[in-house]
DNA sequence: GGAATATAATTGACACGTCAATCATTTCCG
DNA sequence: CGGAAATGATTGACGTGTCAATTATATTCC
């Protein structure tokens, strides 16, 4: 193999970057909309109503929540209210430490999610597992773990040995 | 092969989703960020400024620039109003069809595009290339090719013969 | 005890994207 | 010609995400 390191992007490695990152847009983008039509839920909604369904008496402190899902307190907080004044969580006071604010799932919120697992986990199948090849899944798989690792490694400049 | 059509995603289909989606969201903004910090522009303006950087004289009639890279024409006007009033780009009449509008580089769009390309061919080696094998590479190749296609095709539900 | 500091969460400002509505001009056709 | 329909682009409303600043409470340590 010629050396790779330390030089610019080939035309092929250009092309392949923009279509991996058009495409998987373009897949998240497909499946926002299928959640959106289908349960009303956008699909920060989604990740909220789980992490809360799975949770002990639907309900969790927020820092959780956020650590749950991996998101930013501000944006859970933003996305908090708009789910609040939806009806789909209710917010109230952590008991034992008054900084805190807890996330209560409501009857709605669990019907809400109730009623888009089967439809999301169908899209699933639909949007990704169906179009591709097992062997495809895979490499998928494979391909998330090594973008992941390098990525938590700052995925900067490599060392030359 | 055991069946696999009509059903719904295996756990480990299912891990395999959540994986994929979110590195590939983790590695669009990281993307985004080192555009943002080492050259002030948005992934946004890049596309942008490109289309126009390669277009005659730097100008485009917005329709084009829309469909050049892909967008629906209320984001590009809404993006183009935000860079004009950062003075990346200009926006003038239509010679010769009084709707239509152009988009202009300026000297200090020109100049700011200029100055982002090396690091973002830097960054795109460095986050996307330099994480995987060159078997991977070509791996998100396909898988991209193949998701693109299935999207093509509606993402639906599938035949069974 | 009480000031300094740390932690939990919210807020405001702003960039961004989508949708539906709007406005201006051009094209089509009777 | 002249009005209906099509086309090009913008706008406003709203959901969403990030960052920096703020508020409120808890903890620490002298």
């Amino acid at each position: 193999m010629t050396q790779r390191r330390g030089r610019f992007p080939t035309r092929e490695e250009l092309r392949i970057w923009r279509d991996f990152i058009e495409t998987t847009d373009a897949l998240r983008a497909a499946m926002a909309a299928r959640l959106q039509s289908e349960s009303g839920l956008s699909t920060g909604d989604y990740s909220v109503l789980l992490a809360l369904s799975e949770a002990e008496h639907g309900r969790l402190r927020s820092s959780e929540l956020a650590a749950t899902i991996g998101w930013e307190r501000s944006r859970l907080s933003h996305h908090l209210g708009r789910m609040d004044k939806r009806g789909l969580i209710r917010r109230e006071n952590c008991t034992g430490d008054n900084r805190g604010a807890e996330a209560v799932l409501t009857e709605e919120g669990a019907a809400a999610f109730h009623g888009a697992t089967v439809p999301h986990l169908r899209a699933i199948r639909e949007l990704f597992v169906d179009g591709l090849t097992p062997a495809q899944v895979t490499a998928a798989g494979e391909l998330a773990a090594a973008l992941r690792e390098h990525l938590g490694n700052g995925g900067g400049p490599q060392e030359i040995p």
